[in-house]
DNA sequence: GATAGGGCCTCCAGTCGCTGGAAGGTCAAG
DNA sequence: CTTGACCTTCCAGCGACTGGAGGCCCTATC
């Protein structure tokens, strides 16, 4: 397989398998003429790849994971520790990301939005009372 | 005040606020010793900054938010529209992350997370069923 | 007056994970 | 033989900083 095939297969731009191989997480052939050539073993590193970073693992987490994934003598707790550090890493974000949402909501709840220069928005962000 | 005054005044690192002059956002006067001199107009616009960015603004946004707050003849609706626009951003990378958030945990809860390298993570992953 | 320290200056490079584009080689169809 | 789709490499840029080098300025102490 090409690199449009995989890209096709896998739903990953071309552009990111190339980044891919340039840092070194997957390794594909190369033909003779210089074009990358895809395994079966590729489709499923890529794939499980896409997976790892549509759930927001890092490149480095992804990395070590695949890492585990490829060794079949693993600990299953090696896996589970990286995935509690990212579940952490995600609460945080959603409890950042809802603070924000909720003084932002009240921000706005107390602005009219009309034509009148005056707005609690700015003077909340001014630090007024 | 010199920029370490500011940036205790502000609790916006040195550097944070020399970028903000770079691109623009604000323009302290200088010294003859070629130090920035703020003063309590810059002081103010810093902290809107700071306070706009903690709510996870985009710099252009804060830009945009920074005019209608030196504006007084802003109309209200302006900078309603922006928020408005921002908190449904927010709302929609919560959602992701929520998401997100759901799936790993039920990857995690199916995994025994021991010795033994059988792990329901990697597999889903990996795509398996 | 010399020196030590801290603060300030600019400029360059790096972060993360791609993404876009230029310039050029390769391949299959018509 | 040409067209057009594919592939290659390399370089540059995104956002919003952050770190560090190398050097000037200012105050305090000896």
């Amino acid at each position: 397989m090409n690199i449009g095939d995989i890209s096709k297969a896998t739903g990953l731009p071309a552009k990111t398998i190339r980044y891919y191989e340039e840092i070194g997480l997957i390794r594909p052939a190369r033909g003779a003429n210089g074009y990358r050539h895809f395994s079966e073993t590729d489709l499923h590193n890529l794939t499980f790849l896409g997976r790892a970073r549509s759930l927001g693992f890092s490149i480095e987490e992804c990395r070590a994971l695949l890492a585990l994934y490829t060794d079949k003598d693993r600990a299953s707790a090696d896996v589970k520790e990286i995935a509690r550090t990212h579940l952490a890493q995600i609460d945080a974000k959603i409890l950042e990301l809802q603070a924000m949402r909720a003084t932002l909501a009240d921000l706005m709840a107390a602005c009219a939005g009309d034509h009148r220069p005056d707005c609690p928005i700015l003077k909340g962000l001014a630090g007024e009372p």
